[in-house]
DNA sequence: GCAAAAGTGTTCCAGATACACCCATGT
DNA sequence: ACATGGGTGTATCTGGAACACTTTTGC
């Protein structure tokens, strides 16, 4: 039941950052540590790479063990690997950070378990290992991308109205953004398309519902 | 002399894509192989990774190693995992990309030792394992970070003239630039001054030679 | 004095920004 | 009718692109 090799070997896991949209609020997915060390602190989720498995594919696996969902937007971020980053032997953690549309999660979000839960990015506990650290790269890649790929969508549920999606930008870059030159900067891009129905919400005009034409599709602008 | 676990580890490998310019041309350094598997064929230098030091620093070594130069400008490319990327057991490669000033090398150059050459990006032969792949996504990023980062004097001598600047950005971009243009960009970025010297360097006005203001400095543009 | 490459400034265009009014709804 | 937020166009600015002539040297 022993794994002998005639060299020493690192462990190797895959962490993910998992982001989404609820409560209007930027959020991501923490689990509560059941095991030494670190127990009780909240962490990323994650786990040992499978020998058999690809890294994009244990990345899948946790994602989906963890959300229940199978399709998001999934990016490897950055190989965290410093010696004693984990104090039991040599960890190597590949981390992704994935997006998921905000309707996704609805049917999960009920039957959270204890031990899991969703955190907005202003309000994190302390977390283990190094995870606040990959947690905060995560964030910065998600800012920068916002300005010069079409990832964004990723985060938006099936249909979603202007004023949301100018909403979710505003959320991220914590930045106002000017209603008239955002819908034409985003129409310009060509990968939205009006379903033709509109969403009724209050005593006011109601919004245009947009659809991305191809999700599973991010272009890198320009 | 033998190392165990109670589950399996993959072996950690860092392998390092090392550019420069030499003879006017952008190339990367490779390695012949004397081991199985592959035997004879060329590989990016690289190695596993000990378990005491970070990736980072086993990075610095391989390139220590192979180069002689200690200092150069490093980054962590991408992390490669499929299962099968090695056929003696499971491999998974952290790939870092190095720039080296073309100067740094002359010595280390002359004494290139068999089964080590530098190798012009469209003249490549045919590489063991994936590293193919690494390679091609390190020329990828390069090429987009020559447009939001000052990498490219990474590459260059202590000394170096506009022209050549210029001409070190065609030959990694394929593409013509306007001289005029460039070097209006190029001083407003202020982070090179000129040495108040110039080169002359056949029938025509010399050229004047400037010096990057703070090295180790990567600044991402705007 | 001629060939060869370096230095340099202005005009133009496109994409981004600033900005205000009318429209459709619920109460 | 009025309050609320959504929809939309135009003028302006700014950064990038196009573009040509003068300068300094070696021969």
């Amino acid at each position: 039941m022993a794994y002998e090799y005639e060299y020493p070997h690192p462990a190797v896991t895959v962490d993910v950052v998992i982001f989404t949209i609820r409560s209007d609020e930027l959020k991501v997915l923490l689990i509560k540590r059941a095991l030494e060390p670190f127990v009780g602190r909240w962490a990323l989720p994650g786990g040992f790479v499978d020998l058999k498995e690809s890294l994009l594919d244990a990345a899948k696996r946790e994602l989906r063990e963890e959300t229940g969902v199978a399709a998001a937007y999934l990016e490897q971020l950055y190989t965290f690997g410093e010696p004693d980053r984990d104090p039991r032997e040599r960890v190597i953690s590949v981390a992704y950070y994935a997006l998921m549309p905000s309707d996704a999660l609805e049917i999960k979000a009920a039957s959270d378990a204890e031990g899991v839960g969703w955190f907005t990015i202003d309000e994190l506990p302390e977390l283990a290992f190094d995870h606040s650290e990959i947690l905060q790269m995560a964030l910065e890649r998600l800012v920068a991308k916002l300005d010069y790929s079409t990832i964004a969508f990723q985060l938006m549920p099936e249909e979603f109205t202007m004023p949301e999606l100018r909403h979710l930008y505003e959320l991220i870059t914590r930045e106002e953004i000017d209603a008239r030159n955002f819908a034409k900067r985003i129409l310009a891009l060509d990968v939205i398309e009006p379903t033709g129905r509109d969403r009724r919400e209050g005593a006011h005009r109601p919004a245009k519902l947009y659809r991305v034409k191809d999700r599973s599709k991010v272009e890198v602008i320009k």
